[in-house]
DNA sequence: AAATATATGGACCACTGGTCAAGTTTGTCC
DNA sequence: GGACAAACTTGACCAGTGGTCCATATATTT
């Protein structure tokens, strides 16, 4: 039994063709433009398929964006919940939290306009209503993460809310322009300036 | 000398009456709805006036939210610059930033969705081309303020970044929401957490 | 080859922020 | 008071948006 679960059909093979085309040039136009100017329209021209196409696949706007951003975080999610120390498991949470942002920094300012692309998206989507940032499972999951080592490392403290605020950082355009100019290095540096006031000396080690 | 500098010749009546009246409908507006849903055509119509006078008055969407909020703001920045401690000059610095926090995440949470309007605002506009944030003068005073104290308790770190990084907090989706549903404290809180790490106990002491 | 499920494109919709020329109101000066 | 210019108001209009719909075309299965 369950050989062939036909609950999901694969998608055919002209189907996933013109996703990967779609994907491909929005991370093009948005590697040249800022996000605003790139609509929907010209992301379905560029990848020569037509508007409709691309809701059929992505069913809106911030659907498409926010796919885009999976694809980038898959791995890194990966690296961060198994992979080797500091960033994975075995180092300590303070360690652990600022290799982790340099690592967001990084990862942030590889793909340039791509977070304020999610933002813009998330504020001008028309039809779903503006779900919250917090039902992006990209976000969630780094939120958990985040999360987690802040109460690992102080538990006196409320980490949920202090992890919404160092993830948020991100969305901020002050930081995303530096970001964008490859100064990711200062972002980490204040990040790692930040985790350690709130874990390092303070109180968690000895 | 300079009893009335022609410069500038007042407002005219029936101007400055609109020019309340479009106010006070975009405030009533942003309390009931949120800033999405709050379109200039709507705020014209709540005011009882067209849609031209609107901008007339202010230029585009972003100048009428950025009057709004300067309204607001300009009592409180003269607060932490020049009244009584601990928001005023006479404490410490750490002490201070604590209290500008405190008092930010009051003023965010009494103002409903006004934050939000702003970057809705912000990043709907159309003409102007997406005007960073730092262009903001509410935005710039208080980031001038968090910086010199950060620096002024720690002159190791990015002062500039971090106070990005901190400000930038109040933008975020999971932050605003709670603040609208009165969790200011909890805010102000984590906003404490994170300034006595970086200033307290860490490094500037004894 | 026939049958069927799936994918497609682009006209269409409601709506947005923003413009502007034409008409109206106000303040001022005699 | 009346006249006149400057300031103000207006709403039709524009270009552009995200999103919908469905007749048509295509891939897959039998």
């Amino acid at each position: 039994m369950g050989k062939n679960v036909p609950m999901e059909r694969r998608e055919r093979a002209d189907a996933a063709r013109n996703r990967q085309a779609i994907l491909r040039a929005a991370e093009e136009l948005l590697r040249r433009h800022p996000p605003e100017q790139v609509s929907v329209e010209r992301v379905a021209a560029a990848a020569g398929v037509g508007k409709g196409t691309v809701f059929h696949r992505f069913g809106s706007r911030t659907g498409l964006m926010l796919e885009l951003m999976s694809e980038r975080a898959r791995e890194f999610e990966q690296a961060f919940t198994e992979g080797p120390p500091p960033l994975g498991p075995g180092a300590g949470p303070a360690e652990r939290l600022v290799a982790f942002f340099a690592a967001v920094a990084e990862l942030a300012a590889r793909n340039g306009n791509l977070v304020g692309a999610i933002e813009h998206a998330r504020v001008t989507s028309r039809s779903h209503g503006e779900q919250p940032r917090e039902s992006n499972p990209v976000y969630l999951a780094w939120h958990r993460h985040v999360c987690a080592l802040i109460a690992e490392g102080r538990p006196d403290v409320d980490a949920d809310q202090i992890a919404h605020m160092l993830l948020g950082t991100l969305h901020m355009e002050p930081i995303a322009s530096r970001l964008r100019s490859g100064e990711h290095e200062r972002l980490a540096a204040a990040f790692a300036d930040l985790v350690n006031g709130l874990l390092g000396a303070g109180a968690a080690g000895g």
